[in-house]
DNA sequence: AGGGTCTATGTAACCGCTTACGGTAATTCG
DNA sequence: CGAATTACCGTAAGCGGTTACATAGACCCT
């Protein structure tokens, strides 16, 4: 591994020029610019990223906090592959990396806990890491608040948080229930239940803002006992819609606010021998690839699954080169219509 | 952010026995070594990875090289999140960190390309990365032979590698291949045709073997059109179906390399009006998250999702402090008996 | 008592790169 | 033509650790 000295010598310059070759190229001669590179080729010299970090304060890396040994055991995120397609290529493009963040650990404590994120701060400042990506795992989205006060660049994903140099990137939730609800009022439907997401969990809350916004703008007024709490779940799913079916006056349409719930949901009616959609229509949110694939198929609010991570790359990005806060990045969502809702 | 020289100073040590309170810490006096981690305690010291990393030439981080902008477009890893689970606890056990390497870039060119491992490995080189996870994405298991011969420790996963410090961890294919068909043939099964991953594939060959074993042991001839090539994806699983009900005398029952094949495969059962199982029994492999939720759900050879990650994180780890190679892992395989065989 | 060990610690070089500062030669200007 | 810029580059001081080597007592032995 060739170093900035070998260079330096092989070229009959300073250590200073080769590295201004490299940071400044402007403030060097051309000739001696050019000499240097070709050797520099020649040899295959990539400096030591150790080296510069530590004499610059700064890495070419962003960490990822994302919380999987956590209090939701079986969790998984709806579409994590995708995200960190997105977060990974466009933070290629200015040639950073991902560092995941390791959660608990040994004595020389890393992340440690979302309880406590001191672990994980401490770690962003030993590796001069650029900033911070924080995946919300369903429910930790408070935790949040504290990275976002540590004064690094931090971009939640699906909570809001606020701090000197923190933001975040969701989708319109609101809008997307809102076109949900709108579609299942569009086919007739008034009696239109909900199935939310765990209380606290702000896209949750913001679908079932959009879902009564749609009702009543449909002159229908929404009944407190067509909103039953889930937890995402698939199961919670199922149970909310037993719940719903027992009603004196039973739904004609379920909302869920997660595929996986809608698909529950698929399950309790079909434990019910209710056909869907004829006696059930359903809609979910997120398009997971099940979606797709389940009898029938769902109709959903598709998120913009990879744009979450090129989203926030690019707040990351924007963060660490100025020095300022990023505005809140909204994503658009889709209704995607297919079987369960009943309009074909 | 405290440095080793304020410890020292306050300590009336020098910054050296603070180092060795730390790393030789048998080397340094009782008393002396609990003032320095009192001090070190209240100061919330942590040794600057950056500095530590150049100074020892070995940094706590792992990279893994995941391609993803691949010339598989949609290619989604069955279950990158579990492995991605399994793989950061284990490591975190170790106090070391995953680095998901940038692919492509920049003008400091970074990872590159598969077909190009030098960017790779010059990045492991610059950030004095202890090793390398290569995650295969179904058709460049050939690239990572480059990443093998370079001498860093490295693990693939599904790919069988050889390198002076190199190894791998794949599932028992073959077991579960063999598992599968020889329950299709205790059904009742004999014309069992199989779709196989795309030619080349590592663990799709070993599938195909272990289908054509379980024939043999049954007597029965394997027959070379009941072997058709996929491609992992779900729509070649339908074409492939559809080639097989094409022959004179159709199979009875296929099995998938792939439970997206096994997808593909019900679909075309079902626009050729035939039901699952009984008129085509189905058994497919990696028991991803849709093949419970299917319609029969899918008799599938389950993998240990999250046991990837965990042997990747010990063979990493047991490379990067012993200096040898380490014994390839092979997992075992579970069959997870649904609908779509036929057995309920 | 003098020499040899062992233990505990300090000294200083080094890891490889960045950058403030200063110097020299070439260029510009009055 | 001398002075003031300017362009270019070298010197050297970090960045924050690690570690080989040296040193200084304490202890043990003959």
């Amino acid at each position: 591994m060739a170093t900035g000295r070998e260079i330096a010598q092989l070229c009959g310059v300073s250590v200073a020029t080769v590295s201004r070759v490299f940071n400044q190229p402007d403030t060097v001669n051309e000739d001696t610019r050019e000499r240097v590179l070709r050797v520099a080729k020649e040899l295959d010299y990539r400096p030591n990223e150790s080296a510069r970090a530590l004499s610059t304060k700064q890495s070419t890396m962003i960490g990822l906090v994302w919380d999987t040994d956590h209090r939701r055991p079986g969790w998984r995120h709806p579409y994590l592959q995708d995200l960190l397609i997105g977060l990974k290529s466009a933070l290629s493009a200015h040639g950073y990396h991902l560092l995941m963040l390791a959660t608990s650990g040994d004595s020389r404590e890393i992340g440690v806990s979302l309880a406590d994120p001191v672990g994980y701060v401490n770690t962003t400042r030993r590796h001069h890491l650029g900033g911070l990506v924080l995946i919300d795992s369903g429910s930790d989205g408070d935790a949040f608040e504290a990275f976002a006060q540590s004064g690094f660049p931090c971009v939640a994903l699906d909570v809001a948080v606020d701090g000197p140099r923190a933001t975040y990137v969701t989708s319109d939730n609101v809008g997307g229930a809102l076109s949900a609800v709108r579609h299942l009022v569009g086919l007739g439907h008034s009696r239109i239940a909900m199935i939310t997401g765990p209380p606290g969990n702000q896209p949750s809350e913001a679908r079932v803002s959009g879902y009564r916004t749609a009702l009543r703008e449909a002159g229908i007024v929404p009944r407190d006992d067509y909103v039953v709490a889930g937890d995402f779940y698939r199961a919670s799913g199922t149970a909310a819609t037993q719940r719903l079916l027992a009603l004196d006056e039973p739904p004609t349409a379920v909302f869920a606010a997660s595929d996986e719930m809608a698909v529950g949901a698929l399950l309790a009616a079909r434990a019910a021998s209710l056909r869907v959609p004829q006696d059930l229509a359903l809609v979910g949110f997120d398009d997971i690839e099940i979606a797709s694939v389940v009898d029938p198929a769902l109709t959903t609010v598709a998120q913009d699954k990879p744009g979450f991570g090129v989203a926030a790359a690019k707040a990351i990005m924007a963060m660490i080169t100025g020095a300022g806060r990023e505005e809140p990045v909204v994503l658009p969502t889709q209704l995607v219509v297919r079987d369960s809702c009943g309009a074909r």
